[in-house]
DNA sequence: ATCCCGAGGG
DNA sequence: CCCTCTGGAT
């Protein structure tokens, strides 16, 4: 894709939908990133209704190591992963009323410090909590970025340097959540919907197409 | 490279 | 049945 099909690329998106956001549900930054470290190899449908039962008796750091690793279990239950994920979140919000006064850091290095939490989760609570241009790649991004050229790369890292490079600085804040949309609803893992595409005149992808 | 790990879709 | 879902730690 060059720079003329990407700048192309991401004014379609932004007309289709000019204020996107996350789709996971939380009301403040704590449960933000307990949702996002839920939502590794889950869908949000999923984690929402994880967090759903969880918020209500648990949404702060102090009612989290108050609740326990037993007691966080019984309600994500639902979610994938679901021990490993107890296990982070109360040793994470432990960490936080020792070493950060009970809020969220915000910074990288202190947010990747944090058990359940590596860079991809950092870089979501960074954009989403304060509006910072970072690009969190995540399955639907390293393959959309792939699929369409827009930034192909061998691991998520590799994505994620060529997006902040290629992405042209206006649509740097929001063009984590149009490529995750456009992932998730469009461009398909298994079966792409080219045909309802927006944004199909712009990609290096060619979709197979049935015998003439 | 391997493990974790439930729910939903095809 | 198999694949996928806003990954991270070992």
């Amino acid at each position: 894709m060059n720079a003329d099909a990407i700048q192309r690329f991401f004014v379609t998106l932004r007309d289709a939908n000019p204020q996107p956001a996350s789709e996971l549900e939380y009301s403040s930054v704590f449960e933000l990133l307990a949702a996002v470290l839920l939502s590794a190899q889950a869908t949000d449908v999923s984690v929402n209704k994880a967090t759903r039962r969880l918020f209500p008796i648990a949404n702060t750091p102090a009612r989290i190591v108050a609740l326990g690793v037993e007691g966080v279990e019984a309600h994500i239950r639902t979610i994938g992963l679901f021990r490993n994920k107890a296990k982070n979140l109360v040793a994470t919000a432990r960490i936080l009323l020792e070493q950060h006064g009970g809020q969220v850091p915000r910074s990288r290095e202190a947010l990747e410090a944090l058990p359940g939490v590596g860079r991809k989760t950092a870089n979501v609570v960074l954009n989403v909590a304060w509006g910072e241009p970072t690009c969190a790649v995540d399955t639907h991004i390293f393959r959309v970025g792939n699929r369409t050229g827009l930034a192909p790369g061998r691991t998520p890292y590799e994505v994620e340097m060529k997006l902040l490079a290629r992405i042209p600085a206006e649509f740097a804040k929001d063009a984590h959540h149009w490529l995750i949309l456009h992932g998730r609803y469009v461009c398909q893992a298994r079966k792409p919907r080219c045909q309802a595409c927006a944004v199909a005149d712009c990609c290096d992808f060619q979709p197979k197409t049935t015998a003439s």
